[in-house]
DNA sequence: CGGTGGATTGAGCTCAATCAAGCAGCGTGG
DNA sequence: CCACGCTGCTTGATTGAGCTCAATCCACCG
């Protein structure tokens, strides 16, 4: 099976595939940075995912044969593994369950954004900043000395574009946040000093008790 | 296949399964409606999507075996044909189809709420109200001699729940689009007058403009 | 050292939430 | 058949969260 991948290089701000483009490659990452989003006809776009080493990409897109839903861009230069659709259908057909798994992941996927769907209708923007940085702590935190690393060039406008706020408002929440000692901010980088104290700013719907 | 399905009964108000449950069977509904909702710790609900005669529901769970995302309430008297977890296995083994089908129609609602996560986080309250009301009159519109009625039990509050608005805000959208000639509400009812007016309000960012 | 792109911060404004009242359609029971 | 009550709808007034614009500031890189 990995006889049958093929390396992909991507440059910074350059695509490995744009969205609605018929899917026929899924990638899995080895190095760099990709950010996978949606244009709206005229609207601002959103982020959807952020994608590190080692996590795949347009995965269920082919398989399934349908087109790809988001765009991937390189944040950073980027290297991944390739699969072509040939390659796909014989292993699938191969080992049947990796079809049961990328259905499993997808399922996974869409009960993600089911919840984010929900907080960005109910929620504050405090809240769904602070949910969103658990969720790339998960994702890719890295804990040292000083607390849990996000390991990701993370901007302001990222944040922005992954809660459906605008870059002002992430920044401003960010410092008042770092003034109250819950984390460091830092040239599109978070530090977060005091997870226990996100987690609770996450749930709780008035803010200003807690400061 | 029929021969293994069950009919279930549900009354106004009460569930066909809360979501967390075991996905254990499957559901088309025959006859009423059903609001398919998403509720989160302390917060308020999301209506995510409204069932109408003929359509599945519960069925990617139950042929996947996750629990259900969703929470499942009748809002009229209901009638679904269900099918429990040993036929549906035995009916995937029996066609296969049947699970790329499954695929199939988890792929669209997978876009279909991206596609709805981005408007809620780029688009006016206006624009999505217009939105929801066109893929509603899609799902659910029956044509008559004034126009496109969405043939459904839709309150404003269901409608500030699909679009993440507050049921005030969408009573005074509908009634300035009413003043205009778009439509005509009614209690739980909206006739759809003006279509191509409609769709041009869900693309315009600015709506002062075409009043 | 200047330039470039990210980040901060203030001022003003706007959209939509909230609160508060009252209205209207519909079903029920006297 | 009417009165009542329930539930959904409307509408005004007010408020506030967060957007936008504009002006710096700061870090990094050539």
């Amino acid at each position: 099976m990995y006889a049958s991948a093929h390396l992909a290089q991507v440059e910074p701000g350059q695509f490995f595939f744009h969205q609605d483009e018929p899917g026929e490659t899924m990638y899995v990452l080895i190095e760099g940075q990709i950010k996978m989003t949606l244009l709206g006809p005229e609207g601002r776009q959103v982020l959807i995912r952020i994608v590190a080493p080692c996590e795949d990409f347009g995965a269920v897109s082919a398989i399934v044969g349908t087109p790809y839903p988001l765009t991937a861009e390189a944040v950073t230069r980027c290297q991944a593994l390739a699969w072509d659709q040939p390659a796909i259908t014989s292993s699938v057909e191969a080992y049947p369950t990796l079809r049961e798994n990328a259905l499993q992941v997808a399922v996974r996927r869409f009960h993600q954004l089911q919840a984010r769907f929900r907080e960005l209708a109910t929620e504050s923007a405090e809240q769904r900043i602070a949910r969103t940085l658990l969720r790339l702590a998960d994702q890719a935190g890295r804990s040292n000395g000083e607390g849990m690393l996000i390991d990701l060039t993370l901007s302001r406008s990222d944040l922005a574009e992954m809660t459906g706020t605008s870059l002002y408002t992430v920044s401003r929440i960010l410092s008042q946040w770092e003034r109250h000692g819950l984390l460091k901010n830092g040239r599109e980088k978070v530090l977060i000093r005091d997870l226990s104290k996100l987690t609770t700013v996450a749930k709780t719907p008035d803010t200003s008790s807690l400061i």
